[in-house]
DNA sequence: AGACTATGATTGATCGGCCC
DNA sequence: GGGGCCGATCAATCATAGTC
């Protein structure tokens, strides 16, 4: 429908100008995981991604079993219990919720998929 | 380090890579739309069914895509003007058509 | 067969929007 | 006004498939 270029004005000289579109420059800010202290109190925002361990993967898993949606009370909890932050707890919440539909989404519709297909 | 993988039997293990005219479809969309490479919802459905894949792995595909590509434009050179002179096919029909229809419409 | 590259999937975290 | 959630996306990484 709404194609593109097609090159309205400008000449287009000889293939594709491949020009860098707004798309093509956006930069992420770095993630703002501070952990403060620990060592050196440089205040170096982590800026990079966070691991977890098999064993908070575990704990989180668990709890998201026992429950979708976090208290405030819960998420403090379990960050300290797994030495992570409010918000990586937080954040890992919201990303599980998110991976639960998509498979829930995902594992139906094969099944409608199959029963209309021959 | 030893981030012990205990993530042993992830799901990646098992990759299939599409079928080419899965790929020749997905890269004749993206480069198509070049300007803004972000298919809706409803042209996600459509890719996936024209490519027999899911939702999921056409957003995978365009996301792998965007970033591999804004990150390297030079490697793709070759392959955005490969697409761009097959649309420029259908693009000049278009034209055609509008050039056709303007005369017969504007003396 | 082995090294190197291409590519699909996963995931911690960000961005913008919405709601309360 | 701020914090949590959602949906989409980013960006780095993993693990495998494909190529030479």
């Amino acid at each position: 429908e709404d194609q593109e270029p097609a090159c309205p004005s400008e000449p287009c000289p000889s293939a594709s100008a491949a020009q860098t579109f707004d798309w093509m420059r956006v930069k992420r800010n770095p993630p703002k995981t501070a952990k403060v202290s620990e060592y050196g109190l440089l205040g170096q925002p982590n800026a990079i991604r966070t691991n977890f361990t098999t064993k908070q993967l575990t704990e989180l898993e668990k709890e998201f079993h026992f429950n979708k949606y976090l208290t405030r009370a819960r998420r403090v909890e379990i960050a300290a219990t797994l030495e992570l932050n409010e918000t990586q707890v937080k954040i890992w919440f919201q990303n599980r919720r998110m991976k639960q539909k998509k498979r829930e989404k995902e594992g139906l519709a094969p099944a409608a998929a199959s029963r209309s297909a021959k | 380090v030893m981030i012990l993988r205990s993530r042993f039997l992830d799901a990646r293990r098992k990759r299939r890579n599409f079928s080419k005219q899965a790929t020749e479809i997905l890269n004749e969309y993206f480069y198509s739309h070049l300007s803004n490479p972000y298919p809706s919802e409803e042209a996600k459905e459509e890719l996936a069914k024209k490519c027999s894949i899911t939702v999921s792995q056409v957003s995978n595909w365009f996301g792998n895509k965007r970033i591999r590509y804004k990150k390297n434009i030079g490697k793709f050179q070759e392959e955005a003007n490969l697409y761009a002179a097959k649309t420029a096919v259908t693009a000049a029909h278009a034209v055609a058509a509008a050039v056709q229809n303007n005369q017969t419409n504007s003396p």
